[in-house]
RNA sequence: GCCGAAGUAGCUCAGUGGUAGAGCGGCUGUUUUGUAAACAGCGGGUCGCAGGUUCAAAUCCUGUCUUCGGCUCCA
């Protein structure tokens, strides 16, 4: 057993030992499904009024150390279906019973699995007859298994949080409790997690945002919707700068749309109906309806419609950094994860069919050098379809089009994984995955192709021969959301920003307020300034290691202590943030100092070349 | 939206029925500082909001808004 499953199996038997200690003290306790996550295990629990608090945590942990003290065997053993039900029914647990007939009706107990299973896909052969149970101390769990094997072998764990839950993950199910813990083959293991942990807290992105006066949220405003301070809106612009510069040398050229529309667009688009989160806005003087933008490319298509185009014309390529609506959930408000306005660095290709292998080829190299610069780790989803008939469009240009983008993520060696059926109903795409600071995935940049809105705002070209033909749009997004991009950002960088996308690169504080001292910071500044460089001055009264302090907690790359040494030979000293850090640092003329800032920051180093 | 928790000064938090507090930040003054916190003083809060209970509410109750941890969905 390797140990990757060895880890699994304890998990899993914690997640058997915590519901017994839950029966223990709660003895009506209906129990649902207790899984392995990742890190650790769940249970799903039905109390029915009674709630279990966090406070409970060390009751339960006491009830499941007693257990584990007992060392009792995990004793697998076998029932027909028909007796397992009847356990089930005896014991009072309707999930299980449910499980149950679900095992014997389609052979599995996943409600995805399942509805594949109503659709009358998998069935027949897969039922089974026997099911698997496993039996420690007083309690037995209807189980596939495997376990650890007894109860004192489980490992270092530790329960952490409580959270709602409904049955199989469907909103009309009844809701259950559901505890989650954390498990480690060894104590060392556990606690090297929590310490990870606390430290993904401290850079947790909403807390930075705060502490750097990055962004903020006022209730009068509304929640979703982050207002971004002077800082945080620099950052924002380097990087929808950088994002216009890669997709202008991909020949994309921006355009600019409002951000509402008659209703009637998104009727036409389709998206209407499929999009409930949508915001409408009314007005007084007219009869239509109008709503905010939940997307873009209906208002882009009606720039392309606006004229007949040529064979010749294509590609043609509009971008633009703009802001998009939804009416999200309010539980899923996250941050700047998860926000109400969406802004995008958006753009809509509209190419013949043979120009689609290009086009996807010509984005994935954007997207390979903004990620590479950018130093984050992704890879790349497929999604292609499947055998059913939920999608729209010429199967022959789908054929083609999935042929391109395979090979298009083969040829530039593209790690990826492949997602049947997961392509949506209007084409096929590819989505890039980034990891943030607590190891969460991120969709973040994608490319989508689209057969269906031009077949229903009627787009054109006039082919060779003088014919009507049917473009195809080709979505992108490099950053993707910019909100959550700056997120997951943020988070990986925790706060050290590299000297492009530094709000302050520069620093320059005085050691005394000496009218020499200030003449001569002055100096520096406008110098700095002239060398398009961000640069903020301290001329506070406070000590030079106050300034200092202050310096470092807002993380400026590049911070100059100036006095009388520096006004004498008029060479600075930078102090370099640690991570830029890659010798001593010198005493140069400031001059060349701005001036190698200044390359450093055009050429988008996230290293120090000082 | 649903389940659970929380909301006190710009930030971090103390205060559980009897006159709203601390540290940091801010402002003013003293000091004139050399590589991660000088010293002193002064401001600053309808205790998220609205009702209710009470002689009296930050504290108890109800509703509501926002935030946090999850569910579900998603850029």
């Amino acid at each position: 057993m390797s140990d990757q499953d060895k880890l699994k199996a304890q998990r899993h038997s914690l997640a058997h030992i915590m519901a017994y200690a839950v029966q223990t003290l709660w003895p009506e306790a209906k129990f649902g499904v207790g899984p392995v996550v990742e890190n650790g295990f769940y249970y799903d629990i039905d109390l029915g009024e009674t709630k279990i608090s966090e406070e409970d945590f060390k009751k339960i942990e006491t009830a499941m150390r007693q257990i584990i003290n007992k060392d009792y065997p995990f004793e697998q053993f076998n029932l027909p279906v028909k007796e397992a039900l009847d356990w089930a029914k005896k014991n009072k647990q309707p999930y299980k019973e449910e499980l149950l007939n679900d095992l014997m009706r389609a052979g599995t107990t996943s409600a995805k699995d399942l509805d594949g299973a109503e659709l009358g896909l998998p069935s027949g052969d897969s039922k089974v007859e026997d099911v698997s149970f496993y039996k420690c101390g007083d309690f037995t769990d209807l189980c596939r298994g495997p376990h650890a094997p007894s109860t004192g072998k489980t490992g270092a764990f530790k329960l952490m949080r409580i959270a709602g839950a409904y049955w199989r993950g469907k909103e009309g199910n009844p809701q259950m409790q559901r505890l989650y813990g954390v498990a480690f083959d060894t104590k060392e293991q556990l606690a090297a997690h929590l310490t990870m942990l606390e430290e993904a807290k401290k850079r947790d992105h909403r807390k930075l945002g705060v502490e750097l006066d990055l962004f903020t949220f006022s209730d009068l405003v509304g929640p979703g919707l982050p207002l971004f301070t002077p800082r945080g809106t620099t950052i924002r612009t380097q990087l929808e700068t950088f994002s216009q510069e890669l997709q202008q040398a991909g020949g994309y050229e921006r355009v600019w749309i409002p951000h509402i529309s008659r209703s009637e667009l998104y009727k036409v688009s389709g998206h209407y109906d499929k999009y409930p989160e949508r915001f409408m806005v009314s007005s007084i003087e007219s009869d239509d309806e109008f709503m905010m933008k939940p997307m873009n490319c209906p208002h882009h298509s009606q720039i392309y419609a606006s004229k007949s185009r040529s064979y010749r014309d294509l590609p043609i390529r509009y971008m633009e950094n703009t802001t998009i609506y939804r009416d999200e959930k309010h539980g899923e408000l996250h941050g700047l994860s998860r926000v109400r306005a969406i802004s995008q660095d958006d753009s809509h290709a509209f190419v013949r069919p043979d120009q689609i292998k290009d086009e996807l080829s010509s984005i994935m190299g954007m997207v390979r050098d903004m990620y590479a610069i950018l130093g984050l780790e992704w890879h790349a989803v497929l999604s292609l379809r499947d055998d059913s008939d939920k999608y729209l469009g010429d199967e022959k240009i789908w054929k083609t089009a999935e042929k391109a983008l395979r090979e298009v993520l083969i040829e530039q060696n593209v790690e990826h994984t492949i997602g049947e059926g997961d392509a949506a109903f209007y084409g096929p795409k590819i989505d890039i995955m980034v990891r943030d600071g607590l190891g969460r995935e991120w969709q973040c940049a994608t490319e989508q192709l689209d057969f269906v809105q031009p077949e229903r705002f009627g787009l054109e070209y006039i082919d060779e021969k003088g014919n009507k033909q049917r473009p195809v749009m080709v979505h992108k997004a490099l950053l993707g959301s910019v909100e959550r991009f700056m997120s997951v950002y943020i988070e990986h960088t925790a706060g050290r920003f590299p000297v492009w996308v530094a709000p302050e690169q520069i620093r320059i504080s005085s050691v005394n307020q000496e009218k020499a001292t200030l003449d001569f910071v002055a100096k520096l500044r406008e110098e700095a300034i002239k060398h398009d460089l961000r640069v903020v001055v301290d001329n506070g009264n406070e000590s030079v290691g106050k300034k200092i302090r202050d310096a470092e907690k807002a993380k400026v790359p590049y911070m100059l202590v100036v006095g009388e040494k520096e006004i004498e030979s008029g060479d600075v000293t930078p102090r370099i943030r640690g991570d830029l850090q890659v010798q001593e640092p010198q005493a140069m003329p400031y001059e060349n100092f701005f001036k190698s800032v200044r390359n450093e920051a055009k050429s988008r180093v996230s290293r120090s070349s000082l």
